[in-house]
DNA sequence: GCAGGATGTCCAACACTTTGGACATTGGTT
DNA sequence: AACCAATGTCCAAAGTGTTGGACATCCTGC
């Protein structure tokens, strides 16, 4: 399971810290999805999407 | 966090305990998904979404 | 009205996600 | 070189998802 959240990310010039702040999550969790270290819950994939104004589907990569 | 998995399923016309053989998990965690008691980790999302041939953001409302 | 499939539900164990707090490392600016 | 923000990483605790096994209930067809 990959992610596009730090491309996108810089790409709007935002920090994981700030980025956490918008999805009520610690910096950490952002941290270790972003470097693969786990997957979000749906919820906070949804929650990420939507700070990144992109889908879901569009986010994360399944296969 | 709502989701359609039920409607979609049976408009498919599959069993609880066949869309959980496809996706690869217990007939009880679909069961439970479907009734709201929690909601899938992202990887499975994804396999519903799949076997379902539906999207993830179409699947699963947030909000 | 009985049988069998489909669905709902309980439980305890295990796996995974998220956390605060702390510290190390990187990178850019001056 | 020194500063400071941003990022990476560690840990143990708490929360959440998934499981097999078992049993109850609901349909539907016969």
């Amino acid at each position: 399971m990959k992610n596009k959240i730090k491309e996108i990310r810089k790409k709007l010039g935002i920090t994981q810290k700030r980025l956490a702040q918008e999805c009520s999550v610690a910096r950490q969790t952002i941290n270790c999805i972003e470097n693969n270290k786990y997957d979000p819950t749906l919820e906070l994939a949804f929650r990420i999407s939507k700070t990144l104004k992109v889908k879901v589907d569009e986010l994360f990569i399944y296969e």
